[in-house]
DNA sequence: AACTACGATGGGAACGGTTCCATAACCCTG
DNA sequence: CAGGGTTATGGAACCGTTCCCATCGTAGTT
């Protein structure tokens, strides 16, 4: 009656161990890796003491001894982004397989965020960290680095920081939309990319479009780079601007990401602009670019191998904790999806504009 | 040089405390919430030895002598799933602030690894969670329950299972949908559901319908559920045997979220099938909705309110641990966003089905 | 001037595990 | 049967905190 019962209750080691009349050592063996040490009529009478109380290790104390907290933190810039979930996805796939667990953070594209995050996974001693993070590298950022906790880049890689990354081969992705929109009997192409002073990866992009707009005298090429969700008023008169120039040629417009490609996407339909006429590639793959008019052409980024490939740098490292170890660079190469947006309605081009992708 | 450097070695509270020439007490009292205790001149010491020592506090230790772990669980069926996602991103804001850390499982839908991640984070000791599972509440649930866990249902609420639950107000999503269509003119309506075994609000949504339909002799009903994932080649045959059955009439799709969207626009595109000719209307709203031909109207759930709803509910519990409380059910209103999709066309309806709904 | 109250500080015992080391029983070998 | 090696088990120290309790000035009270 009197008894005020403590929120939870959790049954400790030491109350098993009494429970089943042995040392709390012996069950600290059980539970740890080494339950082979023990003798199998013990093993049975821990088990069933252990379930009678409803035991669960405590994941806090075993960190603090070993000083392993079996957890992997995650930054993530921007969790509404599809892109970013389904990497998140790999990676969290890959820590469950090696026994880690994922602690992810999402940043809102906010600095302030982000320090406090790291913070935050700092104060759990995380062993690892997958980030994919905006901007300059923070103080807090720097202290996991000079600390020696294994990081990888996302996507992105930070000004003179050195550290694995992890992401998407740019130039590749560059080669193959121009080339694909070229070969699709368009010779004018709009690049569009959200600010590139964010993000290593827009800069990448942006810079091999240049240099092979520079090189192709068969293309005319233009970009522009804009805050979406700040400047997205601009981007109406941008394309405007691009159309009436290159009225006489076959124009398209390339997409820096999916966050581009769905603005894009929201202009031309206001404007009643067919997509085809006006060459349409994104890049980012997305549930819904073969919904959209004829479908959107896409180059996908392969993003369960990417969030994998983060993990298994990341162990490879805390494996042999020699900080020697020059940083290591996986890209990946993108896939394309042809789809109608970059199907010219008055060529005899012979592709499908409402393509049969689904089983 | 012969000097082997830990992995990662973190500063501890006792070398702060050594370097800044005070007890370790204080150290702890500083970074406590007891810092006005101490006086100006040594809460500067403390705080300049710290600095230079780059230390953090160590959760693990905290939460362990004090039991609290400052950690919030959650488990989502389908991380992939943009709802999911949006509630998650409301969830993770309420935490932050009020100074909890969300620790985000993905179950994939599979009971396994729901049972796993509930294992996992029992021993992280969380002191609350919020749970969006799929089927029977397992035993690991169950235990929580038991043992004094404040849980909080997402969406669905599960059989045989007494907790709070927050979502949708699914009678009033039926009836706003049906209404609608109505209003619109059309006379047939198709619900397709995923399989309502698995979640309540599904059966909930399902149950409503068809009582609607009884009590509406001017509309005709039919519903059907099929999983996305194995049966998707149904769908064509259902919509094709309802098109047929309703060409007397004016036929109208009502899907129940945003998984049966995307797969219904996807067979109503390969089908050819005009939208607002056969009327669409989602739950959950997508951002990709306004961009599929004329629009696909939508009744959106308020995902961030439902989210910090879920956290305050928690909270409240942690707060008072009178398990006594009877179980508490929030609901809240969807939001129509009417587009083209349930425009008729063949009506002098003066609908707009291009929206003007950005900015 | 002795007594109390209080504010600032430190010492040390938990918290729930892991892990090193000791012990006891047993089997083998010579 | 003494010596040496296993194997199964337990004792106790330690991980980095928090928190209770003790100590010690110092100012206020009578």
């Amino acid at each position: 009656m009197s008894e005020s019962i403590p929120a939870a209750h959790h049954a400790t080691i030491l109350e098993v161990a009494k429970e089943a009349g042995v040392s709390k050592t012996s069950v600290s063996r059980y539970f740890g890796d080494e339950r082979e040490r023990l003798s199998r009529q013990m093993q049975a009478r821990i088990a069933a003491a252990a379930k009678r109380l409803g035991y669960r290790p405590n994941q806090m104390a075993r960190g603090l001894k070993g000083g392993r907290s079996q957890l992997i933190g995650m930054l993530v810039a921007d969790i509404r982004n599809p892109f970013s979930v389904a990497v998140m996805h790999g990676v969290e796939q890959a820590c469950r397989e090696k026994g880690y667990s994922l602690l992810v953070c999402n940043t809102d594209n906010d600095p302030a965020q982000e320090r406090d995050h790291l913070n935050l996974l700092a104060s759990y001693r995380i062993e690892g960290l997958v980030i994919n993070a905006a901007g300059q590298p923070s103080r807090e950022l720097r202290a996991f680095a000079r600390q020696g906790t294994p990081l990888v880049l996302l996507d992105r890689l930070l000004s003179d920081f050195e550290a694995d990354v992890v992401g998407l081969d740019n130039a590749q992705a560059i080669d193959m939309a121009i080339d694909h929109l070229q070969h699709q009997g368009y010779d004018d192409v709009l690049y569009l990319s959200e600010p590139v002073a964010q993000a290593s990866s827009r800069q990448a992009r942006l810079q091999r479009f240049q240099q092979r707009m520079a090189n192709e005298p068969a293309l005319n090429g233009e970009a522009h780079s804009l805050d979406l969700d700040n400047e997205t008023q601009r981007l109406p008169d941008i394309i405007t601007a691009f159309l009436a120039r290159a009225s006489h040629s076959a124009p398209a417009i390339l997409c820096g990401n999916g966050n581009v490609t769905l603005t894009v996407a929201h202009v031309l339909q206001d404007q009643r602009i067919p997509l085809g006429s006006v060459g349409l590639l994104g890049i980012d793959e997305l549930e819904w670019c073969s919904l959209v008019g004829p479908g959107i052409t896409t180059l996908a980024q392969p993003t369960d191998a990417i969030g994998r490939a983060a993990v298994q740098s990341l162990l490879q490292r805390l494996e042999k904790p020699q900080r020697q170890t020059p940083p290591r660079r996986t890209h990946y190469q993108p896939r394309l999806t042809p789809r109608g947006s970059t199907c010219r309605p008055d060529t005899t081009n012979q592709c499908d504009p409402v393509s049969q992708e689904r089983p």
